[in-house]
DNA sequence: CATGAATGAGCCTTCATTCAT
DNA sequence: AATGAATGAAGGCTCATTCAT
């Protein structure tokens, strides 16, 4: 009830309204990772979030829009944190490697947080897209360097992100440990055709640290 | 509401009680593949499958039972084709990447057992265990063969596994092509240290049929 | 499931259908007892008959009138018997007390049926006016002879009933002893004027055996 | 469907919400009353206070939790009235019997009451309990004043207050006629002990009228 | 006589959503 | 902005009862 989470600390300074929104989607996201998207009821959500049913109507016209709200910033988050840690690293390969990694490790980080993207991937064919459009930028950065013996194409695209998917489940569900991210990152190499040394080697690079979040403005409807 | 479905195919000669589960199951089966789980009410399965709502609860305990009898049934059944077709392969690492594309050949030919089968993974825990044994023991009598470059370990079962599920989601949603099994196949063999032209070769390999199923027979309760 | 109850006993040397009959209501009387009578299904009375529910209806033509037999089936035994052990008394107003004391006897041998009589008290009108008349006339009788210093009409015997079904209540859940019949007895012969010490001798007095059923005919519907 | 029951009169000046919850468990009363507990359903007791089924849970976990609501309401007003009324009487064993009959006289005053709390006697078994250590505080003052002849112990307790819901029910069912009050009070003093002279010039005294009630407040759960 | 599959109404409960305050 | 009572549809499940076999 009371512990605030990741949306609300990003709405600290913010107005009342932004900050009501931060808390219900906290309190969702959190309800989403636990028991499933659709066992969140939305009097669930606003008794964790500490507001009454009627004002979640005040800021999301459904449980789907909450839900596409917490997907999309959580999906946003992600990808700015991972890309702003990843962009010193020179190597294409080693870019790669290291989006893969930091990602488990994100999910890692915030079990809410990854869990409810893990279910959203098969929820909104949206989010899946956009995956690959940015899996697809990076891959094919790599293969024009030659780093690959296959060519990239999205089905390979999906075959990696399922990996990807895979493992942050994995390791979010406690399963695995924190090697995971460097075993992912080294067969998903030795699947495109890197070998098996490099692929190894890459894998187990120090990783930069995933920083912090720049904030994820809670954007309200229109 | 009248297009016999595969248990009810089954189910032909058997008494009513039978072919009224069998329905029920068809029913289930369809709902949970294009809705998934929790959003098939069992009112509607029983609409489903010509049956007022009353009947349902004469066959199964509750949803829960229902999806546990589908999911067992269509995995055993999958088992049960897919290995009498692949026991005449000699070799191990053969007979994986035949697996592999059989599995997903399985679903694309009958949709909703294959989607079906999906949702229950993320489901049912017990199922993706039965997967987890089922998938060692190939994997690693390939292994013992020295056929790969790299242990195997759960976690490597685990995305060898999620490679597999996702192609086979791909291809029954219409995503991808014929050619999937045998692109999953080369890929996951990559993975595993199989060079490249072998594993091109094999995962191109004639496919010996599915065959038919040889009944799974409708298990009353008790 | 298997113990045999009072009816079927009775039904011993009987046709199939009267002891099929018999095992219904020692079934339906068993579940009165335990948890009343909205509570106990058809379905649950001829499972714990081992009979289909179909077989009720041959026998029943709904829970009202089973639950009439069973009641009725009830009363005359206990009538029965309690009459057939107290004729020997002379005194008028020692065998009403001992009427009371059979009585409570009666439920605390037979739990089920005592407490599926108690349950029926307070749904059969019809009952409790039968209970009346029997009263009535053996207390009449007492009060001819001038045993008591109150004049016995149906507000009497009313209290009168109460005290016993009170009784034989506390006896059969277990809360009050064997010394229950005795008091109640003594209790009611007080409130209806006989002198302490008469009072507490008669309700003292050594109590005929209660004796073993003369057979209770199964009817069956014409 | 509109006649204001007494709590819903008891509940005028109060919120909207103290408003309905009165109403429904005026509604529950008076299903209560009519056709026992197990009969009334939840769909009719909101039907009968004119708000939709699901309005019910707005107020109330469910029907036990309304059940236990009522009962406690009408243990508590008819506790606090009668105690209010004989509060002024000297003798002990007067207010006992003007308790009885006050008793009685509440319950025909309020059918619906009067009923639903005898149905509670047999449901409740917490109510029995307050009412046997009611019960035994006023009788063991009389005893130890010495006017009875008799040991006040649970089991005496269980008669007296039997025969009082016996005259109780009586009286409400219509049965019983306004003398009734008096002679059951008549009867459980002989019963006692107290000699028959002296037990019907005290059954026959004035009575206290009842007052009003004093509000039972709705409370409202946390 | 007995079976047991099927019926459909009805119960309890939860849900997403609205709206007067 | 926020409240919180109310809605009514829908879900899961049980019931008394019927009927073809």
């Amino acid at each position: 009830m009371n512990e605030v989470g990741p949306f609300a600390t990003h709405a600290r300074g913010l107005g009342k309204s932004a900050r009501t929104r931060a808390r219900l989607m906290d309190a969702a996201t959190s309800l989403f990772a636990r028991e499933g998207f659709e066992a969140a009821s939305v009097n669930r959500i606003a008794k964790a979030a500490d507001v009454v049913n009627g004002t979640f109507y005040l800021h999301f016209k459904d449980k789907d829009e909450i839900a596409a709200a917490v997907t999309f910033a959580i999906a946003a988050e992600a990808q700015q944190r991972i890309d702003s840690a990843i962009c010193a690293i020179e190597d294409a390969t080693e870019q790669i490697a290291a989006a893969t990694r930091l990602f488990i490790e994100f999910g890692h980080a915030q079990p809410d947080w990854g869990l409810a993207f893990f279910r959203a991937v098969w929820f909104f064919r949206g989010l899946r897209e956009s995956i690959v459009t940015n899996l697809r930028a990076d891959l094919e950065r790599a293969a024009a360097k030659g780093a690959f013996t296959i060519t990239v194409d999205d089905f390979v695209i999906d075959m990696f992100g399922s990996m990807t998917l895979a493992g942050m489940f994995g390791r979010v569900q406690g399963i695995a440990g924190p090697e995971t991210g460097s075993r992912v990152a080294e067969l998903q190499l030795r699947m495109l055709g890197v070998p098996s040394r490099r692929a190894a080697r890459i894998a187990q690079r120090p990783l930069p640290p995933l920083g912090v979040s720049a904030g994820t403005p809670a954007r309200n409807r229109s």
